[in-house]
DNA sequence: CGTTGTGTTGAGCCGAATCAACCCCGGTGG
DNA sequence: CCACCGGGGTTGATTCGGCTCAACACAACG
């Protein structure tokens, strides 16, 4: 029950199919296919890439634990974090179509990830199987929360800006099982924040701090609780 | 070679062909079924909605002539453009997957639409031939061009982000062929471009004041000028 | 132990927003 | 013909949100 079932479980795919059954419930071929997944097993170390801007398009693969995230580095050293891929993320699925990664993909915490061509080739095999409908329902998500993005760095404020992203990653945490109620674990410094929301590290700290004083957010070492999402909903324009 | 030439000029399907050959040759067949297309053809006047965010996903169909844009307007009042929509691009051909739109699109001029499920059922019965690699190349270019958003938005400066969005228009331009060497026509209202460029009208009008004292670009009435397009390039860090 | 990375805090500055005129131009209607 | 009007562009004054710089606290770690 303690180490190895543990970490039996930060390798399973239940991330991947809670994800996708929140999108269209898969029969049980499909469940099984996901469930039997042989595609390569990979591990990266924090700060490692699982995907190399530019290069050649990545193999489709799950992230089955850890956080990483999709970011892009200017000559001066700016950074822009596009988005966080959590467990049970996709990654490399549009891929196939594009001759190359249009964005490097970093590993924020330890990662794991496995190769998923299978599914690749069953979307083929049936482009109108629940399955296919679950990943493009995965894809159109992700587009919708990168259009989210843009009003975020375009249209809100510092305060917005933070309470959008909390809301956010609550929201997908919960969809795979890693909210637990109001609280979920987030590991990412505050210079990750700043990169992501467009704000120097300082103002993001200050912000996070004004949260805090009204009883919006609790932070402490890794973790994170939602005290008011109602409110921070409002705050944000977080359409849930 | 006059007024109705032109009006004819207006509604070819030439900027679609230009743009899916700038990725992929199409053969002849492809390109006697794109010329062929049968689609419904629409007239929309400035302001009017192509498409309504939540709604329904569209019927794919391709912009003929006419500039418009993808958006989202926060409730009170604050507007976010996504993307400009120019003659030759395709709209909602994600939408098959998505079950509704992910975003409204409005005319900014008066534009012309022809739908395009033709082009739908070719792609599904030909999924490996050439017009399916264009199309997919060019939804692939879209997301290049949403995380170069991004990082206008979030990590450039006003400067940064007029001179970024000024190339990018010129080049999307370009390949349809209503670029004519560094000119082309831009019928944005300074109001368009802050919502774009996530600015307020009134720095947009100075940092374009600021870029003809430079000699950097040249605007008149619905048209612009690019003096020193590398510089620009420079500037902005646009990747060609 | 020092070292390094992360969070916190204060002071001052600056880029961009806001507020408020004003101009120019193309309708439009008396 | 001219007076009026509204939309877009321009300009100046002022405010303010967020950045920079700099120092310090604290914990994890070798």
């Amino acid at each position: 029950m303690s180490r190895l079932l543990s970490k039996s479980w930060t390798r399973s795919v239940e991330p991947v199919l809670r994800r996708l059954n929140a999108y269209v419930t898969l029969d049980e071929g499909e469940t099984a296919l996901l469930q039997r997944l042989d595609g390569r097993l990979e591990q990266f170390k924090p700060g490692a890439e699982l995907t190399r801007a530019g290069g050649a398009a990545a193999r489709p693969r799950f992230l089955l634990s850890g956080w990483a995230c999709r970011q892009r580095v200017l000559p001066d050293g700016r950074r822009q974090i596009f988005e966080f891929l959590l467990p049970g993320d996709g990654l490399g699925f549009c891929g196939p179509h594009a001759p190359r990664a249009l964005a490097s993909a970093v590993a924020i915490t330890a990662v794991e990830t496995i190769g998923a061509d299978g599914v690749h080739e069953e979307i083929l095999r049936q482009p109108s199987g629940e399955l296919a409908k679950a990943m493009a329902a995965g894809i159109s998500e992700q587009e919708a929360r990168l259009l989210d993005s843009l009003v975020r760095l375009g249209r809100q404020t510092a305060y917005e800006r933070v309470a959008h992203l909390l809301l956010e990653l609550h929201r997908r945490l919960s969809v795979v099982g890693l909210a637990y109620d109001q609280r979920f674990s987030m590991p990412l410094t505050q210079e990750v924040l700043a990169d992501a929301l467009g704000l120097s590290v300082v103002h993001v700290n200050r912000i996070l701090q004004q949260l805090r004083r009204e009883h919006l957010i609790e932070l402490r070492a890794g973790g994170a609780i939602l005290r008011a999402p109602e409110q921070l909903a409002i705050i944000a324009d977080f359409r849930g």
